[in-house]
RNA sequence: GCAGGCGUGGUGGAACUGGUAGACACACAGGACUUAAAAUCCUGAGAAGGUAACCUUCGUGCGGGUUCGAGUCCCGCCGCCUGCACCA
């Protein structure tokens, strides 16, 4: 140890531990281990080209858990992979003339050399991609498994489609109802397309959320939400006859069954077989139906648009009121995926029907009346009134309560008949639809299967797996590649040897990350999963991810952990036993004059007058700062990884990320946080030098004061114990705030060491400054190597325990209990934990100021809540 | 439109199951060290009022309520963010 103070280089000593880890693999992980297990995994990422911000926070946050449950003693895994298939390849190739495969793989490469910068417990070993050979081969065989266990079929389903560019486009490539690229107003083309049933497992993906109790509330509300289990009553409706129209009943499926006698219009989709029936002879009809089909096929488009409707002049009875007609509207709100297609409307008990009567002169019905009105002043008129009541206006079910009538109701239409088949049925409905997998793109999973005219859909055998993508495709005209691909395309059919097609549609991306958390265990195994070590391994005992995946990908990868224990390939429940979803990087937005916005290296931050201001550094103009928003290209305020990582090294980029911001909300990025994240670790640094050279200086025979080591040792084992709760329960910003803490006192600690250097307080300095690395070396890995170091310690710190806790220390024998008057903080006393009711009475009406404040008032009570709080009553 | 979430000083946030609101950090101000600056260290601080040690009042988006006591629970609003099935 040299006795010159140099200040910790981030730069010299990052590249030199991350090496030592990869040369002695510390972070490789054995299958065949004696140790607990602990699998954790974030989500992996898509592969755009570089790193951004959201990533390092994503495993940043991993990576402490990681360490820490090593530093536990688990035996940890911990693997990466990519998301490497996926439209953003495409778009480059018809940009730049590179090859998907080849955009890709050279941004993989980039990536991960950024992402070793960060000092990851990754074990590397276990790396693939998802656009690997090896692995869509894999993901082929869970395909055809799965279709011959009949959780795939082919059904028809919309897809946006571009009539001038003659192709598909994604939701995102719409935009206001026109393509992106052509401008055509998008059209809704129906092709058939292969679907996973995944609504056959509604009820049990639904129950499975009850279970997963280290999952955040809102994912799993906003899961059930969206499976929208709901109980209701298939109703059948007679047609008054009509020469246009052969059928004679219309059903519809109601959760309000109870509103019946409110009904006042019928409405159909404009996709339903009746809106189909009655467009061949209806012009009008016919353009009307185009028109909702200009929406394209986001549901939020079509539930933003205005409500409208097509007057089909068609009725149908009233099923309980004799002579009252119901008039049928074709309706762009009403989706053909739920129920029937059909609803009934009843404006009085619901604002959207509401909405639409008001719009189309229906008559308005209230059947319900709430608790505390009468029957002549209840009025609708622009609100519909969706609370509770009793029936009225409704014959036999009035005076019920809306349960009650619901039952009556259905019971009733279930025993009545039209054509032989029961006027109501009960069915339990989800909002849930099957998941379309098709997707009429190159840069995916080929689904592999062969299309003949003599033998139908053929499955390619298995033997001749992989369905490889072929190479010499070119992107120069619209439409997909496979398609145009003819000597891929024709092939001969496996069962009869003839001529047949072969299937160009690939599968979304989200199967391909709805099973690589199985595929991590055995990276190079034969068949998809090895199931013994996926048996010992999951489900992943923690996973991280952004919470825009809160519903589908999650709910993706559960439908997968089922459909893989009907087809044999695991032995799974659920795949994530916890689930925890950080917020998004964000940062300030900086806008000049002309309303250009500028980039936070465009930009300059002083202070005048006590007031943050910003200065265009190239015109040295005043630019206004706005809003903190989350980084993005189009206001500019991205921050560039490569270079905060350059500047300010892992550890400082890793602690800023941790520090402040509690992980599940937003962080703001900002240039001031990452140099109070730099001062810390030199803060750090200089403390451990500073103890390193105090061992060295002679030692002065002083008394030393034990009590005062004890209550410094408090701090530390306090610290350490605060901090694995924090850990545990990913509250990282607390653990930042209790290290700072730490470092605080350690800081008064040593210049008391430096003053009296006696052998039992270099002792206890000594003992504690190991536990402060050993306490950060989850944050900063790359400090903590160097510190222990210097230290003399053997071994690596990231091979090292987690410090012990000595439980005696954390008992406060002093507690300080604030005092109250009426509920208002008016003084405190110290006492003795568990000191005894009377005795704080006492006390605490002979203390000063609570003596002079209750002179002239009369004590009514005082409520002594132990070891908290005194309030008295006046 | 539907669903979910969030809102606390100048700023990010802390406050376990209702019990001292503002821990910790940033920014700021003052001081020490220095020829000077940077770095570092020390001190101060929610707001308003009382010259003041000290004290009083107000204060967790807004308006009500429950309670001895509400940032926390309940009801009604406002604002912002996320997802909506072909972006990943």
């Amino acid at each position: 140890m040299n006795n010159n103070f140099e200040r910790y280089n981030p730069r010299e000593k990052e590249p030199y531990w991350q090496k030592i880890w990869q040369e002695r693999k510390t972070f490789q992980t054995a299958n065949d281990e004696k140790r607990e297990k602990y699998y954790i995994l974030e989500m992996f990422p898509y592969p755009s080209g570089r790193i951004h911000m959201g990533h390092i926070l994503n495993y940043t946050l991993g990576d402490v858990i990681a360490r820490y449950q090593r530093a536990k003693g688990k035996n940890v895994l911990h693997p990466m992979g990519w998301d490497a298939f996926g439209l953003p390849a495409e778009n480059a190739a018809m940009k730049n003339k590179i090859h998907p495969r080849e955009w890709t793989y050279k941004n993989i490469d980039h990536m991960r050399s950024q992402l070793k910068s960060l000092g990851l417990t990754i074990d590397w070993d276990r790396e693939f991609a998802t656009c690997d050979e090896d692995y869509y081969h894999m993901q082929q065989i869970l395909f055809l498994d799965m279709l011959e266990a009949d959780l795939v079929y082919r059904r028809k389903s919309k897809v946006n489609w571009d009539p001038i560019d003659k192709t598909v486009l994604a939701n995102e490539q719409v935009i206001d109802g026109r393509a992106w690229r052509s401008g055509a107003i998008v059209e809704q083309k129906e092709l058939e397309q292969w679907a996973f049933r995944i609504k056959n497992f509604a009820q049990d993906l639904l129950e499975g959320l009850d279970k997963l109790e280290k999952w955040p509330e809102k994912v799993r509300l906003m899961q059930r939400n969206w499976i929208g289990r709901s109980e209701g009553l298939r109703i059948l409706f007679e047609i008054v006859a009509n020469d246009e129209i052969k059928q004679k009943t219309i059903e519809v499926f109601t959760t309000r069954a109870d509103t019946i006698f409110g009904a006042s219009f019928l409405a159909i989709s404009p996709d339903h077989p009746l809106t189909k029936i009655l467009m061949q002879n209806n012009q009008e009809l016919s353009e009307f139906v185009i028109e909702c089909k200009k929406l394209g096929t986001a549901t939020e488009d079509i539930e933003k648009a205005e409500k409208r409707g097509f007057h089909t002049g068609i009725e149908v009875k009233h099923p309980l009121i004799r002579g009252r007609n119901i008039p049928i509207y074709v309706a762009n709100f009403v989706l053909m995926d739920y129920g029937t297609g059909a609803i009934f409307g009843c404006p009085a008990h619901d604002q959207r029907d509401l909405d639409f009567a008001n719009k189309y002169n229906l008559s308005v019905i209230p059947v319900i009346l709430p608790p505390d009105e009468s029957e002549e002043n209840f009025k609708i008129t622009d609100k519909a009134y969706i609370g509770p009541g009793t029936l009225y206006n409704s014959d036999f079910l009035n005076g019920l309560t809306i349960e009650e009538a619901k039952e009556k109701i259905s019971n009733e239409l279930e025993s009545r008949a039209i054509d032989g088949k029961a006027q109501g049925t009960r069915e339990i409905n989800y909002r849930l639809r099957d998941w379309g997998i098709s997707r009429q793109r190159y840069w995916g999973c080929p689904i592999p299967v062969i299309h003949c005219d003599q033998c139908g859909i053929v499955p390619v055998p298995k033997e001749q797996l992989p369905v490889k993508l072929p190479l010499d495709v070119t992107f120069d005209k619209p439409g997909n590649p496979l398609d145009h691909h003819k000597s891929w395309k024709n092939v001969t059919c496996p069962d009869c040897g003839f001529a047949a097609l072969r299937e160009t549609d690939t599968m979304d991306t989200f199967v391909d990350s709805s099973w690589y958390f199985a595929r991590f265990i055995s990276p190079k195994e034969k068949t998809p999963t090895n199931k013994k070590l996926c048996k010992e391994w999951l489900p992943v005992d923690q996973y991280i991810g952004g919470i825009e995946h809160a519903i589908l990908h999650l709910l993706y990868s559960r439908f997968f952990t089922r459909a893989m224990k009907i087809t044999g390939h695991l032995d799974l429940e659920e795949p994530f036993d916890a689930m925890f979803n950080q917020g998004m990087v964000t940062h300030e937005t900086y806008q000049d004059k002309e309303g250009n916005w500028l980039s936070p290296e465009q930009v300059e931050i002083k202070t005048i007058n006590g007031k943050r201001e910003a200065f265009s550094l190239e015109t040295g103009e005043k630019v206004k700062i706005g809003a903190v928003e989350k980084i993005s290209k189009s206001k500019n305020n991205g921050v560039d990884p490569d270079k905060i990582l350059k500047t300010n090294g892992a550890d400082a980029t890793r602690w800023f990320m941790l520090s402040d911001s509690p992980p599940e909300r937003d962080v703001e990025w900002s240039e001031a946080g990452i140099d109070s994240a730099n001062r810390f670790l030199q803060r750090v640094w200089k403390l451990v030098w500073q103890a390193s050279t105090i061992k060295e200086r002679p030692i002065e025979k002083v008394e030393t004061d034990s009590e005062q080591i004890r209550q410094f040792r408090k701090l530390v084992h306090r610290t350490a114990h605060q901090v694995s709760i924090e850990i545990e329960t990913i509250h990282f910003n607390r653990a930042v705030a209790q290290i700072y803490e730490l470092i605080n006192g350690l800081s008064k600690f040593i210049t008391i060491v430096e003053k009296h250097p006696s052998a039992s307080y270099i002792a206890a300095l000594d003992e504690f400054i190991e536990y402060l690395i050993l306490i950060i070396a989850p944050f900063t890995p790359h400090l903590a190597e160097s510190c222990w170091q210097i230290l003399g310690k053997t071994g690596l710190v990231s091979e090292a325990s987690w410090p012990k806790v000595d439980q005696n220390l954390l008992i406060e024998e002093n507690i300080i209990m604030p005092v109250q008057v009426n509920g208002k903080r008016r003084a405190q006393i110290s006492v003795p934990k568990d000191y005894a009711k009377e005795k704080i009475e006492q006390k605490v009406l002979s203390l000063e100021p609570i003596s002079r404040i209750l002179t002239d008032k009369r004590v009514k009570k005082i409520i002594i809540v132990p070891n908290r709080i005194v309030n008295i009553v006046v």
